[in-house]
DNA sequence: GCCCCCTTCTAATTTTGATTAGAATACCGA
DNA sequence: TCGGTATTCTAATCAAAATTAGAAGGGGGC
C-alpha cells in the first residue's frame, strides 16, 4: 500500500528508517507464516528486533500490518507469475504458458517467500475493511490467470468442458494448502509438489493411452 | 472426545443436559465455521441461546471446545466416506472407490456439515496440544484413505509414477480450501465443484484422444 | 405445595495484548 | 563537539474477552 519496494522505480538506497520498516514487515510475513492471524505483536518485534511499543513508530498499528502484509502477499506471487512468463520464449504453447504460471504460484507458496504463505494464513481473519481492499487486489490477479486459461481453450489445448474459474480456484486451493503440510525439511522438495500437481492438474491421475 | 453421540451404540434419549451440551457444539462448528479461531465464547453462547458463563457448566473452557469440535470435524467427514464406500457394490472397480471416496469427503466440506468446514478454517490455530491430538486423528483417516489410492494403482487403474500421498495432500487441500471461497448461495452448486475437482484429478485438463 | 439439585444468569475478576505518553538514546549535519 | 531531530525504549493505560463466584430460576419427586 504505502511504500512497496519493488514497486518504487528508483534505487536509491533505503534510508536506515525504511530499513526497519521493511525488517519489520519481513518479520511479521515470517510470524504471521509461523503463527497464524493471532500472532502478537510483540513477538513480531521481537523477531525484528524490538520492543512492541516501536512499532508504532513505523506503523499505526496491528491492522496497517496486516493490510500490507496482504497487499505484499499477493503481489509477490502475481510478480514470480508474471517474471516466470516473461522470461518464456514467444513461441510457448498457451499450455506451456499455463503450466509456467502454476510452477511459479506453486514456487512462491511453497519457498522462501514468508509474505505469499502468510496471505493465505490470514487473509480470511482479517478485519472486513482490509479484507475488501485485498479482495479488489486478487481479483486482479486472478482475472490475469483467468486470461491464460481462456487462452489455452481456445486453442484446444485444454478441454472446453471445464469451469475454468472453479477449476483456477480449487488449484489455488491445492497449492495454498501446502502452508498447511508441507514439510521443507522432510524428504520432498517444493518441486516435487509441484510437479506432482502439474502433472495431475493437466495429464490426470489415470494412465493416459 | 468425551461424549460423541456418534459413536456410542445405545439410543438411550439425550437428557437435557446432553441436548444443551450438543447445541452448544453446533453453535461452536456453525460460528468457527463463519467466523475462524477468533471468534468469541460469547459468539457462540448467543448462537445457542445462552449467557457466555453459561457455556462453563458443560465445558471446561474455550480449548476443551475448540478440541472436540475439531475431533468430531475429522470424525464426520471420515464417516461420511465410509459410509458412502459402504453403499457401494462389491464389484466397483478401485477408481469408482477412490472417486466416492473424494466425492464423500467433498460433499461434507462444502455442504450443510459444519464441523469439517469448521475443522479447516480452526485446526491450524489450536493450541499445540490440542493440535497434536487432533494430528493422531487425521492420520488415521489419511492412513484409510492411502489404501484406495495404493490399491488403485496396484491394480493399473492409476499411473503407477504419482506420489500418493503428495496427491492426496493436494487433493485435500482442493477440497479444504473450498471453505475459503465457495458461496453456496452463488449459481454454483457444491456438487458442481466436486466435479470439476474429479474430472480434473483423474482425466486431467488436457483433452483425451 | 415444598424441597433439592440441575441449570443458567449476573456481575465481578483476571488475563492478555494493543496502544499511548513521555523519557532516553542514537544519529547526523553544522 | 553541539544541537536537534529521528528512533527506540519503558512503563503506564485501555479494551476485549475468558473465566470464576455466587445468586437466582425452574422442574421433578416426595
Amino acid at each position: 500500500m504505502t511504500s512497496d519496494p519493488q514497486a518504487m522505480d528508483d534505487d536509491r538506497p533505503l534510508t536506515k528508517s525504511e530499513l526497519t520498516r521493511e525488517r519489520i514487515l519481513d518479520s511479521a510475513a515470517k510470524v504471521f507464516r509461523r503463527q497464524g492471524y493471532s500472532a502478537k505483536l510483540s513477538d513480531i518485534a521481537a523477531e525484528a528486533g524490538l520492543q512492541a511499543g516501536s512499532l508504532y513508530y513505523h506503523f499505526d498499528g496491528r491492522e496497517a500490518l496486516v493490510a500490507e502484509v496482504l497487499h505484499r502477499g499477493t503481489a509477490m506471487a502475481w510478480a514470480r507469475v508474471r517474471k516466470a512468463l516473461a522470461a518464456l520464449d514467444d513461441e510457448a504453447s498457451d499450455i506451456d504458458r499455463l503450466r509456467t504460471a502454476l510452477a511459479a504460484h506453486a514456487a512462491a507458496v511453497l519457498e522462501r517467500d514468508d509474505y505469499p504463505a502468510a496471505h493465505n494464513r490470514i487473509f480470511s481473519m482479517a478485519p472486513d475493511e482490509v479484507r475488501r481492499t485485498e479482495i479488489a487486489h486478487q481479483k486482479a490477479y486472478g482475472d490475469d490467470l483467468h486470461r491464460l486459461f481462456e487462452a489455452a481453450i481456445a486453442s484446444g489445448e485444454l478441454r472446453d468442458d471445464i469451469d475454468a474459474p472453479a477449476v483456477r480456484m480449487l488449484l489455488f486451493g491445492a497449492m495454498n494448502w501446502t502452508s498447511e503440510w508441507f514439510d521443507p525439511s522432510g524428504h520432498r522438495s517444493a518441486a516435487d509438489i509441484t510437479d506432482q500437481l502439474i502433472t495431475m492438474a493437466f495429464d490426470g491421475l489415470r494412465p493416459r493411452d
